[in-house]
RNA sequence: GCGCCCGUAGCUCAGCUGGAUAGAGCAACGCCCUUCUAAGGCGUCGGUCGUAGGUUCGAAUCCUACCGGGUGCGCCA
């Protein structure tokens, strides 16, 4: 049951039978403040200039015709000639009871489209840094939304497992192997190894020779290189997986569709465009010039997609990469999430793609930016002494704060336990920290913001469905088939059941648009709406009538089970008790 | 130089396709625990929405110019 929708439909419907009106657009409004009710239609300024009346008499003409009877309290004109929709509570009631018997809190699935998500990319030459958190944890949480919608999601970790430093990298293995060392001891820490092989390539005589000697070899295939180059591959996806472990990322071997994988579909990608004769020798290159980004000169955007050597470039495995997914994998969405900085080229990527046949028609293509993660400070998120931060110190560190700060507190749960919500709560507040946040620019991080446990964070969230769980345990019901007469008499439960009503659109808007910002600020809402409920209606108080306390457990449970649902969308864990 | 993103309260951020007195959280201050987890609730304080024009019945939102910040612009990814 989509509220939203149901009201818009019912206005559509009732400018069709205005003359003049049909089909004019039926811009619905959440109302911003109680009194103006819950919608608001504000169609009938924008109607007065076309019909040549007063917007106020068009209002009244859209209130004759509109049908909300069976759901709203008679409407009112307000202003210069909004239409204010007051739905009435015990309709609300009904959506509440039949929400709370569907497991899918009575949200339709969509008609199912293939969609491609392509997130996380770490590169494999290093370990993941917190460069990588984010690509990771947004397009691990906008696939969620998107898979519970009912779409075919079709996750694509695109890592960075080929290109030149891999030279380097396999030359220093070798050689670590040769004095009888193990890969995986050897590259236990791939920042010291890449460091090392780093320094060797610049200072060591003959090594940089060797090195790209390699990348021919390897890119060759040559089988010696090759096994070299798995060994090392193999063990830093090991590295990956156990971070996507720590992390709640719902990403596996499965999903892994390196950058390897196109190297030989990438002769093909660059035949296709000649084929289309888009593609043009230029300073010995195979470039693509786009006269659609050209400057105020008229100069034309630059694509390269061959070196003039003959090899080839990121451009090249980002179109083999959209030929796979638009033809093989059938994908009606291409969604890629990577940081601002690379909008540019997957606009040009998109345009070169579309005239050369590399994208269906009906595949869309879909670029989610964001911006870096900055230090308190404003500078780039970096260590004490200036190093790259690894995503698996970062978490470990959230756990551990937050353990400690669990620890300030008395509690009579086990160590284990405390262990347990440590690991969620920690887990917890530095994905919220970050899905919180829309913007496409950078975002500060700051690890008391996050971990204050007040206000707008993930162990408030945690907090309240914590708090909603004691309530059950202490009225001993079974939260697995309980269902209540649900009557809505206070204002605080009328909101509280409004919100939750409005799940729905918020995962539409996420999914169109890309922003879990929009799902977690949903939540908080909730849960406010949910304390303030909570404090002005008693629910196992004495004195409360049990038809009161069996409807206000029954608003309780849906607003858990939302939360719970909303909460694992984002990919955070709750806990029963905190 | 050109392109893209951004500029909202002291700080961190919302504000959807233009709509009624611009919202949260933190910080500050004041209340509320013999009563369902006070990791909570209620309230106060706090904003020329970068600046100047324009479009509109109506602009934080759309258009133009400028100022300020970030980022990108031919063989790295």
């Amino acid at each position: 049951m989509n509220v939203f929708q149901l009201v818009q439909d019912r206005f559509k419907q009732a400018l069709s039978n205005i003359e003049g009106a049909e089909g004019a657009p039926a811009p619905l409004a959440r109302s911003t403040r109680p009194e103006f009710g819950e919608y608001q239609f504000n169609g009938a300024m924008a109607l007065a200039k076309i019909l040549k009346q007063k917007p106020r008499d068009i209002a009244e003409t859209i209130v004759e015709q509109v049908n909300l009877d069976d759901m709203a309290d008679s409407l009112e004109i307000a202003g210069p000639g909004f239409i204010n929709v007051k739905l009435r509570p015990e309709w609300l009631a009904a959506q509440v009871e039949t929400a709370l018997a569907d497991p899918r809190l009575a949200i339709e699935k969509e008609l199912a489209k293939k969609v491609v998500v392509d997130l996380s990319s770490p590169n494999l030459a290093k370990e993941m840094h917190v460069g990588h958190l984010r690509s990771t944890i947004i397009g691990d949480a906008v696939a969620r939304v998107i898979e519970f919608l009912g779409h075919d999601v079709i996750r694509q970790n695109h890592m960075g497992d080929w290109g030149t430093q891999f030279g380097m990298l396999i030359a220093h293995l070798q050689d670590k192997l040769q004095a009888s060392e193990v890969a995986t001891t050897a590259l236990s820490d791939l920042e010291d190894f890449y460091r090392e092989a780093k320094i060797r390539f610049d200072d060591e005589q003959g090594f940089a020779d060797r090195a790209r000697e390699y990348v021919v070899k390897l890119q060759g295939g040559d089988a010696e290189c090759k096994a070299l180059w798995q060994q090392f591959i193999e063990v830093s996806i090991q590295h990956s997986e156990e971070v996507y472990e720590k992390l709640n990322v719902k990403l596996t071997n499965d999903d892994i569709m390196g950058e390897s994988a196109y190297n030989p579909m990438l002769p093909g990608v660059v035949a296709d465009l000649k084929e289309q004769g888009i593609v043009v020798e230029d300073q010995g290159a195979q470039v693509v010039f786009i006269e659609e980004l050209a400057n105020k000169d008229g100069e034309p955007s630059v694509f390269i997609v061959e070196k003039s050597g003959g090899g080839f470039l990121y451009s090249t495995t980002d179109l083999a990469a959209m030929k796979y997914r638009s033809f093989e994998l059938d994908a009606d969405r291409i969604i890629i999430f990577t940081d601002a900085r690379q909008a540019y080229h997957f606009k040009q990527a998109e345009i070169v793609g579309r005239k050369g046949g590399l994208l269906r028609e009906e595949t869309t293509y879909e670029h989610g930016p964001f911006g870096m993660m900055l230090g308190k400070d404003g500078k780039p998120f970096k260590t004490r002494t200036g190093g790259t931060v690894k995503l698996a110190d970062l978490l470990d560190e959230a756990v551990e704060r937050a353990g400690k700060l669990l620890a300030e507190r008395n509690s009579d749960l086990s160590a284990d336990e405390q262990n347990e919500i440590a690991r969620k709560v920690g887990i917890g507040a530095i994905k919220y920290a970050d899905l919180s946040k829309n913007r496409t620019t950078d975002y500060i991080f700051d690890w008391d913001t996050m971990l204050s446990f007040e206000g707008d964070t993930a162990p408030y969230l945690q907090y309240a469905f914590a708090r909603i769980q004691s309530i059950f345990r202490k009225a001993g019901i079974n939260t697995e088939d309980f269902s209540a007469n649900v009557v809505i008499a206070e204002a605080q439960e009328k909101a509280l059941a409004m919100k939750l009503l409005q799940f729905v659109e918020v995962m539409n808007a996420v999914s169109q648009n890309l922003t879990p910002h929009v799902l977690c600020t949903y939540l908080y809402e909730l849960a406010s709406l949910f304390m303030t409920f909570y404090e002005a209606c008693p629910i196992l108080k004495d004195g409360v009538p049990e038809e009161t306390k069996q409807s206000r457990l029954a608003l309780s449970l849906l607003v858990s089970k939302t939360m719970k649902q909303g909460l694992d969308l984002l990919g955070i864990e709750t806990m029963e008790k905190m």
